[in-house]
Formats: C-alpha cells, sequence, structure tokens
DNA sequence: TTCCCTATAGCAAACGTTTCCAGTTAAGAG
DNA sequence: CTCTTAACTGGAAACGTTTGCTATAGGGAA
C-alpha cells in the first residue's frame, strides 16, 4: 500500500479528484463535472456511468477548486458582538439551519465586544470570499463601518442595527412596543420610580427601548427620570455597579428593567446583595427573553421576542442579496410576557 | 464609474487581485507573493514597495486560491451533537478563541442528535477540505464511524467519546471521579435509594458515570438497584417522562443525580409536577455545571468540569495534528461542589 | 581580472474545478 | 440522399494563488 500514510502514521490527504474519475470512466474532465452537477447536456447513460465511478471511487468534489472557479464559496459569515450571550447562540443556530437547509455552511466569529476585533473579522471573511455576511455590530459608528458595509463586498444583513447610508439590509426588533406595553403596565400599577439599565444609545436596541419607555410615561402624563436610568453598557459589571447605585438611591426605585443578559446577570446579583426578592421587594422585567430563563426562573416577566425567527429572517435576507435582490428591512415583533416577577414593589 | 454597481444596485465583487498589484508596483507575480507571505528571497526594499502598492489598492488575499494552491485551508470543521445543549457553546466558543489565536477560523455544524446528519456533516467538511475536525459524536456505534474517522482523511478530536481501532486524539472528562465524589457524599449522608437519569451506554460520559456511581455503592457495601437507573437519553422528554416514574416508586428516591442539561430540564420540570424541592424533599445534584445555572441556581450542587478548559484542549490538540504529531488523549478532571441542592430528602 | 557564490527577481507550472467553444454524431426535414 | 439541426462530448482556458526552477547582477576571493 504505497502513499497510504505519512511517516507520521497520518494518513495523507490523497483525495480522488475529478481527473480520476473522468480517467476510469475514460470520459472527458469536463463530462465528469457536467454529470455530476446536474448540467443539462449529458446524456442519462453518461450521467450513470460517471456516477457509478464517482461513488465507486469515493470521489468527494474539492469545493474549494469549485469556489476559486465558480466564484461562490456557498458559505455565510456570521459576525457576533458577544458570544457569551446566549441569545446569540440560539439565534445562530436557528439561522445556520436555515442556510444549511439552502445548501450554505456558516464561519462564526466573535468580535467580544471590541471594534478591532470587528474590523478584523469583517477583514478575515472578505478574505475567505464568503457569499454573504451577517453581522451583529459592536456599535453603529465605528470607525471601520463605512470601509466594511460599503466598498467592494458581498451582501450584508445587519442585526437589530440600524446604520445610515449604507446599502445593507437589517433584522430589527420593534422593542419599543414590547417595552410601552411592560412600562405602562408597570405605571397602571402605581409605579412611578421605574429604573431601567441597558447599553448604550450607540446601537438601535437601546433607542428602541428607550423610545417605548418614554412613550409610556408620556401616556400617563408623567416625566422620565433620568437619574433612574443606567443607559451605557450591555455587560455585567457595568449592570452591577449601577443597579448598586440606583437601589440605594432616595426614593429608591420600585420596579427595574433589565435590558439583556448582561444587565440581568447584573442586576439580579445586586438584588441579592440588597436582599431583595423580585416580585416582592422589587418588580423586575427582563427585556429579553433569554433561553435559560425556561429552565429555573420561569416567574420572570420579559418582554419576548422570537429569537429564533430572527435567525431564520437574517437567513433568507441573506439569501436574497445572494440571488440579487435588493436590501431590505425586517421587523420583528416584540410583547410583554407578565408574570410574578413585575409585582410587588409598593 | 463604470462597474461600480450591479444592474440590482449591488457592488460587484471586482476585488483587487495580486496580479494588480503586481502590475502597479511593476513588479512580478511571484515576489508579490514572496514579500507579502513573507518569504526570505526579498529585498527589504522590494517588500515595502509592494506593501505599500498592496495597501494602497486595498489589497485583500484570497483565501480560496490560497487554499487551493497550497492544499491548506486554514480551517477547523466541528462537528456538535446538540447544539441545544448550552454547554456546547460555551466550549465552542473557548475552542474557537484558541484556533483564531493560532490563525484558523472554525465551522461549525449541529448533527441535531442524528447520525445521517452527522455523516452528512463529515462529507461536507470533507469537500471543504478542512485541516482538521474535532467532533462531538451522536454515537460511538454509528455505521458511519469506521467511514468518517478512518479512510482517507485529516486529524481528528473526538469530545468525550471513546472509539476503538480508530487514529484520533480525543479529549475525555473524567466523570467517574466526581461521581464517585459525588454519591459518596450522597451516601455518607444516608442515601440509599439514589436515582440517576442520563443518557444511553453508547457514549463514554454515560460509561464514566455509571463506573464512579457503581464504584461509590460498591465501596460503601452496598448494591445498586438497577431500577433506579434510567439511562437511555440526554434528551429532556426522555428524563421528564423516566423522571415521574421514578418519583412514584415505591419506596421513593431520596436523592437523585441529573446527568447533563436534557436530564436537568425534564427531571426539574418533574419535581415541579410533584411539589418537591431540591434541597428539601429531595437531594438533587446536576452531573455538568452547566452554564445558566450561576445566574439564578447558584445553590445547585454540580459535579463540576472546567468546560472552556476542554475547547482549548480539543484546540491545542488538533494543532498538534495538523503539525504531523500523533494522536493521543487528554483528561480533563471533574469534581464535586456541594452546594444546598444536595441536602435533605431523609 | 576572473570566477564563483549569494541574493534577489521573474517565468511558468500547478492546485481541481467550471465553462466556453468547437467538434462529432445521428436524426429529421426537404 | 443531402442538409440542417439538435444533442451531446471533448479540449482548453481560466479562477488567484504558491513555488520550483532559472536568470541576472553584484560582491568577494583568488
Amino acid at each position: 500500500m504505497p502513499n497510504e500514510k505519512s511517516e507520521h502514521g497520518r494518513s495523507v490527504n490523497q483525495r480522488v479528484t475529478i481527473r480520476e474519475v473522468a480517467a476510469k470512466a475514460d470520459v472527458a474532465l469536463s463530462s465528469v463535472s457536467r454529470a455530476l452537477s446536474g448540467h443539462p447536456d449529458v446524456s442519462d447513460e453518461m450521467r450513470k456511468r460517471v456516477k457509478e465511478v464517482a461513488d465507486e471511487l469515493g470521489y468527494e468534489p474539492n469545493l474549494v477548486a469549485q469556489s476559486l472557479r465558480s466564484g461562490v464559496t456557498r458559505t455565510i459569515g456570521f459576525v457576533v458582538r458577544d458570544i457569551n450571550n446566549p441569545m446569540f447562540a440560539l439565534l445562530a443556530r436557528s439561522c445556520e439551519q436555515e442556510l444549511r437547509r439552502n445548501g450554505y455552511s456558516m464561519i462564526l466569529v466573535n468580535s467580544d465586544r471590541n471594534i478591532e476585533n470587528e474590523n478584523r473579522n469583517f477583514s478575515l471573511l472578505r478574505r475567505r470570499r464568503v457569499d454573504g455576511i451577517i453581522a451583529s455590530l459592536v456599535s453603529e459608528d465605528s470607525p471601520y463601518i463605512k470601509k466594511n458595509l460599503s466598498g467592494p463586498r458581498c451582501p450584508i444583513v445587519l442585526l437589530d442595527r440600524e446604520v445610515k447610508g449604507v446599502n445593507a439590509s437589517a433584522v430589527l426588533a420593534d422593542h419599543a412596543s414590547g417595552v410601552h406595553e411592560a412600562v405602562t403596565h408597570l405605571i397602571k400599577a402605581g409605579h412611578r420610580e421605574i429604573a431601567f439599565v441597558t447599553g448604550s444609545n450607540n446601537v438601535y436596541p437601546t433607542r428602541s427601548r428607550l423610545e417605548g419607555f418614554t412613550k409610556a410615561f408620556e401616556d400617563a402624563n408623567l416625566k422620565v427620570q433620568p437619574d433612574l436610568l443606567a443607559i451605557g453598557g450591555f455587560d455585567a459589571d457595568y449592570a452591577l455597579s449601577h443597579a448598586r447605585i440606583l437601589l440605594h438611591r432616595n426614593p429608591a426605585p420600585t420596579a427595574i428593567l433589565a435590558g439583556g443578559h448582561g444587565a440581568l446577570m447584573g442586576i439580579s446579583r445586586a438584588l441579592k446583595e440588597n436582599n431583595l426578592t423580585m416580585g416582592k421587594e422589587i418588580a423586575f422585567i427582563a427585556l429579553d427573553q433569554l433561553p435559560y430563563l425556561e429552565v429555573f426562573s420561569d416567574n420572570i416577566s420579559t418582554v419576548y421576542r422570537d429569537t429564533e425567527a430572527i435567525g431564520r429572517e437574517a437567513a433568507i435576507l441573506i439569501l436574497e442579496g445572494i440571488e440579487g435582490e435588493k436590501p431590505r428591512v425586517s421587523v420583528i415583533e416584540s410583547e410583554f410576557i407578565e408574570r410574578a416577577s413585575s409585582q410587588g414593589g409598593l
């Protein structure tokens, strides 16, 4: 058995090529290619013979060579802001399923909330010549954003981001309506001191949530109290430190909204430190029904959006872009789901 | 601006190639390649000039062409049994970080607990000519396993799987020792009716856990009661239905072990149905410290293994394989971490 | 001065496909 | 029977790189 093993005992990547299939079937390279790729100009007999030989030899086409020649990689890049957020796992998963159903693979890269990493990720995906990029950007005003979203490039789908002046599709969640519903609910229950912790204003979700929050107060002829807003970071550390401050405010907040996974982590820790129980001493609402909540914390009121639908929609939009259709924006609804944690506090 | 936009308004993938860089810098193709790839046979002046021109034109090398020519894709495939399990998100993430630090990208594919999917996934990754595959197999005795783990192929790292007769590396967790510790703890506390729900015997973790479980009983001169074992599935449905049965046994179990994410979900639901609280009416231990537990359920006793270390180790092993080193097995320790949930029940 | 060697640069083949174009055959029309 | 056409098949170029080989120039040793 010559050439079977290298000196390290590793099998050699001595894969069978289209050339060997052609030789064994005694036909031209081009005929093998056409027979296997479903090209119409092939006789039934030819197709049958080629397929038999290909199976026999265990031929598996080289996608790298196919990509180089055809200019298409059947690969989508997925740039995620912070893979720590379990929501993204869910989102990426449903997106990958939809892509796979259409014959695409996904390369997932994590920016770790860092703009430089994000820029490198875009560059990497371009070098890999992915057919499309789905991205959850760290911020909407990074200095690299023009370069990465304009210029010569593949179709792009943004997740929950609004960037002006670029030709990209987007999936946006309508956070405003769900938050409006939630805050209205609290106000009707008698809450006035409602605290809100979430990420900074340079991303769409914060703006949309804030819009719903503000409108609920306006609708009730009340004024938002700026010192109850902690708008600055999605990470748990930010939430923890600001929740501590908020809880010691006078008068203390009677309700608190956690905008995202990090906020939920930080706030719940701060509550524990202060011996406050959600739904008793303080009303609590999580913005986003995080996947782990259903396991143990099924009493937490949330503003729900269908994360898996967002992933699927992103896949659909990117496939549309690859087909040459114009970019478009798709909006996913959100709704308030009342559970025990939003009671109490008064 | 000719050629800037297609009729659909999409930017054309009119990327700059090495050829254009060569033309503009007035040097040969090969010189550009060598200058940019760090080849030694290049004068400082040449390198400088080429780099300037490349930057100026915004040249980004085509990784597809590089891969075809060099036979190396700098891509690792990650086949995951069930992406629903949040543990895999953590594992994949730490693995991806380590790979990226070494210049590799990761393609993640999900088998959804289905052997056919798994087989297709392996085939896809081979076609993509990945440099290595890290895999969490659905089962150790699938009919495709020989084909996928032997034959002409790239290096392979198995996650928590033991397959005889194949030349693959593996990262194994020593579940046995942690489970032994946990069960011994329960026995010492006076428990005799200890139930155990986990996946089927055709994967290593079950066997290792069972080994620890059995040995703890043997060490205490006690007999394992087979009807307290539900060894058959990692999914929540299996766990729920079997936990229901177990809880109605006579005598009822005083303690219960949940082997994995699905078991945890199913059992905790069954407990709730029966109005049983962990740490009070029944002692409870989760095998695997699942990532979401620390958010809200920080009172759950667990058998802990460092998931991120497993991911990193898998990356290290696959890189070793690519370097041509012999496959080897790496073992990760586990330990029992006592918290409130493992009290009570007696 | 001559010779050789080193450092550097260029040419061209190759990686494994797809696809354009041209050629062949057979069938159907006139 | 000849011509046209349709249906297929084969040859070869091309995709964008890397890399082995060859060529040249310049410097140092003899």
